[in-house]
DNA sequence: TTGTAGGCGTTATCAC
DNA sequence: GTGATAACGCCTACAA
């Protein structure tokens, strides 16, 4: 192949005058006299030129790109933080490029070295659950690369972070439970490296101190690969229905975890809310048409990625390298329907229970 | 800010050396002496030496990059789609970078714009249904820029398409409805500018017209705004919960009307296939746990992304400019659930009915 | 075996 | 008002 496009050059010839005196015309420099100006705008239009913006780039000593790391695209929760990060990056003339790992350290690795080699101004980074040894990342972001983290997120990089608030909405979910009479509280999440996984359990922990009930080991669940394999998802579940002692609700921790689990319970025939009540960690705009409608925790995942990608531009476009950065942590909601409502008379199938609102 | 990264200049003035013996010998030139090589190599990855690529680019005239355009990304379909791109992308050491239209025909123009104007290597596009005039991007194509349509297509370039047979879908919905016992099958779709929304409501008319059913305008609903103002879907259900002659089923012709109206019909207290039957046409990855189970025409997104990336790849790569293209049809599958079974027994309440499987 | 020079497209500086 | 020059970082003839 070989896309030609138009440029300065082209018009410097066309127009027998030289490449500079285009480029001012092109910028509207006011040492150029009105006519050249025009000539060259016509010409330059008639032509469609457009500025070659990797010369520019390369010119300018940066990309006006933005690079976002996250585990997978097709996923409620990344997609619609994508969302906030393109509509943000959008009206700062900012392009996004964006590279999945996978849950891949070496994918997350060579993404990341590949787009700070002058490919992006920056980095919005959700890590890798796998991931030990973020030293390069840290380097990367020490030599001045601005990086902001969310989501999953380090104490070992300096900058600024973005997270919901996990702890107070699994705290929220699991005290709902409680209220709603439920006694034996089960918690279902992912692998423990990861660090909204620890925030949630510790709320989940704290939900469970407040209410004096007792914190049950055997009730709690990690699921290493976060849902990635259903089958374990679903013997996780099992140990739990197996136990003597069989949870009457269930916490969950994880987005994809969240409907693995209502899936299973129901082709398990297990009754929601009746034989066991179940709350999810999920984004899922479709949770109000679940059977039975899913109550869950909603991240303020658009919000999530507006916040990372304005914390990141200001970054950017800072003249003297930042020193102080900031945790943010955004309120998570809430939302409670069928799933977690404790039937009030025994004979209603739950399934026909009214939704509320 | 000014992440200043090590470059070969560097490395030449430290080893005393000059540029281009560094180039070389990063390169592995056998011109350079295995000593100077090693010197050099150590040396770059000692100080974590990558190459710039925008420097690369521009002297490459290239930028190893993909454009995507789509109209959302936080959506199930596209999500999809932009998985397969990357995966493609990635294994072929492309970026890709992706910038949404909102539905907004400026904006696709404007992202169009500035993508081909020398930061991405082609394009992968699904057009915006306001679209009327691309001749813009047919000028681009028509100069060499390399363009894979797909999903939303248009006859006014000629390139590769890449296509589910949304045809076929839609007339395996239909023919399952009818099939079912159903004879007053409505089909409540996107906008009519879509190329895929015709080729839909064509499937939908010729299993009617093979089953020997009448087509009625009034049992035809399009939604402009394809299910972005739900207010628009739930009128134009509401028109036809309306009609003296009820529909007893009706086929979804697009991905979020589908939830949209399932919701509706919940919220309206109407069974669901008792009162009405219904099919989508969603990759929802959930539609399985939805109240009822949503039989579902299902799109190879993935698989979409993926034929559309390797053809795009070939375009770039191809040293000669392509003049035979091609129109890829992928099939879609039909996914059978309660939501479209024919209740046996009028007393059973439909939502009590098992699963198939 | 190493170094020099020119160019990719743009822009900023300085000279005319 | 216009043009020449150098630079961004890299690559690659070609020269030494």
């Amino acid at each position: 192949m070989g896309f030609k496009a138009i440029t300065i050059k082209d018009i410097a010839r066309a127009l027998q005058l030289s490449p500079s005196t285009v480029s001012k015309s092109l910028h509207n420099s006011k040492e150029i006299s009105s006519e050249t100006r025009k000539a060259v705008h016509e010409f330059a239009a008639k032509h469609n030129y457009k500025p070659n913006s990797i010369a520019q780039n390369l010119q300018k000593g940066r990309s006006k790109c933005i690079g976002v790391i996250v585990c997978h695209v097709d996923n409620n929760f990344f997609s619609q933080v994508i969302n906030g990060i393109e509509s943000v990056a959008h009206n700062s003339d900012y392009h996004v490029i964006i590279a999945q790992t996978h849950d891949s350290s070496e994918r997350e690795l060579l993404n990341i070295q590949h787009m700070a080699s002058g490919t992006v101004d920056g980095l919005v980074v959700s890590l890798c659950p796998a991931t030990k040894n973020i030293e390069y990342l840290n380097e990367l972001h020490q030599n001045g690369l601005p990086v902001v983290l969310f989501d999953r997120v380090t104490d070992n990089i300096d900058t600024h972070r973005i997270t919901a608030d996990n702890y107070r909405g699994a705290f929220e979910a699991t005290m709902h439970l409680v209220q709603q009479g439920y006694q034996h509280i089960a918690h279902i999440t992912s692998s423990n490296s990861l660090s909204n996984t620890a925030e949630r359990l510790a709320g989940y922990k704290d939900a469970l101190y407040e209410a004096g009930l007792p914190f049950d080991e055997e009730l709690l669940k990690f699921c290493e690969t976060g849902g990635k394999l259903p089958e374990e998802a679903q013997q996780k579940l099992n140990e739990l229905l197996q136990l003597p002692d069989k949870p009457d609700a269930i916490v969950m921790g994880s987005d994809r975890l969240s409907t693995l689990i209502l899936n299973q319970l129901r082709k398990l025939d297990i009754a929601i809310p009746g034989d066991i009540a179940l709350t999810g960690f999920t984004n899922a705009t479709s949770a109000e048409i679940f059977n039975p409608p899913l109550s869950t925790v909603v991240q303020p995942a658009s919000e999530m990625g507006k916040l990372a990608t304005e914390m990141l531009i200001q970054l950017i476009e800072d003249k003297e390298p930042a020193t102080k950065f900031e945790k943010f942590v955004l309120p998570t909601e809430l939302v409670i329907r069928t799933s977690s409502i404790k039937p009030k008379l025994a004979t209603i199938q739950p399934e026909l229970i009214k939704m509320p609102g």
